[in-house]
DNA sequence: GCTTGTTTCAAACGACCGTATGAATTTTTA
DNA sequence: TAAAAATTCATACGGTCGTTTGAAACAAGC
């Protein structure tokens, strides 16, 4: 494995535990057993590794969002739970292997507090997404208002963070035994039949 | 206003903007226009000063949560939207008041990323919060297993996260303009909607 | 008024931070 | 194999961190 690799595997899990700030470049190094100098040497400062850590994986997932969206709409007159599914599955099945949990961990922590330039570069990479996707979703939703709709998806986003969170997140510490034992594919399922039901729920008169 | 008041506000704010280890002291004890050395004098430590910012809120807050579900109660017959809207509005009405928005924030930030011992104490708070909202939440969804029931009040927990971090998730940012003109009375019935249907759903079949 | 207790203050401590440097080492190229 | 390029290494720099200290300023009680 190449001191880069390295670094990015190290940089990663001290990421995903610690935050950013909360993580030292020395730690780092440590952890991945090369010298200070070389994230440095190879990445420039510390806020270009950030940026790698997130683009190694990040433009992967993203693709696979949209091949999977291209490959339901592919079998013709896909079903609002098929595009959702579609949406959610790449990252969280990630969730299943330790490499894909640790960056999905990750991602969450952006997801909620972006930072700075990575908000960029990571709200483009949503809007490409996003404009895939909206068109099959509004089919299905046609007699949502946009505002609704956005929000709606608003919603759906902060849904799926948090089950990326995973573990951490709060309610799963005091019932754990039971989220533990259950499995992405099964989590997906959930997922998607309560999204669903809230993205069909009939819009309210603007009242108030 | 006391020279603690002076540094809760500060940090408050400043955490709330660029996190705990992103924060220092003197970057508090600046803007609160007060001494370094106050913090440790008042407060013992930066640990400490956190646990303070956070405690000052989250009770009352939490006690709104639960006199707001007591009051409905006490009228009779909730509908379940009358209960999630006890659950979600302390929370997301506090966001029109400035200071509000600033803890809310941070309670946000918290959520998803909880901090070692600040985790045990949040969570000690959302179980009492959370063994009253359960029985009357069980009456509206008896078909429910206890499995599904849990993982869709996580699924509720995560948007109600998402929403309270306002205008800086990430979707929001393309879409600014069409959030920002809409008060948190509508975000609430918005957002009762959509987790109400998410909620009554039909359970799917254990397959896979 | 003087004492006692509380709060503020400037200054300093050691520790750790991200980064830079130049020599040593390894790898590649000819 | 010798020269050149790329990488690793130990070390150091300036800066900021949380915390401590002891004196100065202030308040309250007798």
């Amino acid at each position: 494995m190449s001191t880069q690799e390295k670094i990015l595997d190290a940089a990663e899990a001290l990421f995903a535990e610690y935050g950013f700030v909360g993580t030292s470049l020395r730690a780092i190094t440590q952890s991945a057993e090369v010298n200070l100098a070389s994230v440095n040497y190879h990445f420039g400062s510390k806020e270009a590794l950030v940026k790698a850590v997130l683009q190694r994986r990040s433009e992967p997932l993203n693709q696979s969002r949209i091949a999977r969206l291209e490959a339901v709409i592919a079998e013709g007159n896909p079903s609002l739970e098929a595009l959702l599914t579609a949406f959610v599955s790449p990252a969280l099945e990630m969730t299943d292997s330790e490499d894909g949990a640790r960056y999905i961990k990750l991602l969450a922590r952006i997801t909620i507090e972006p930072m700075g330039e990575l908000r960029d570069s990571l709200n483009a990479q949503y809007e490409a997404v996003m404009t895939r996707f909206m068109p099959p979703l509004r089919e299905h939703l046609p007699e949502l208002s946009q505002e609704a709709l956005l929000w709606r998806i608003h919603f759906v986003l902060g849904t799926l963070g948090y089950c990326m969170a995973g573990k951490d997140a709060v309610l799963l510490e005091s019932q754990g035994a039971l989220f533990e034992q259950t499995s992405a594919a099964q989590m997906i399922q959930r997922l998607v039949r309560f999204l669903c039901a809230g993205l069909r729920s009939p819009e309210l008169d603007v009242s108030l």
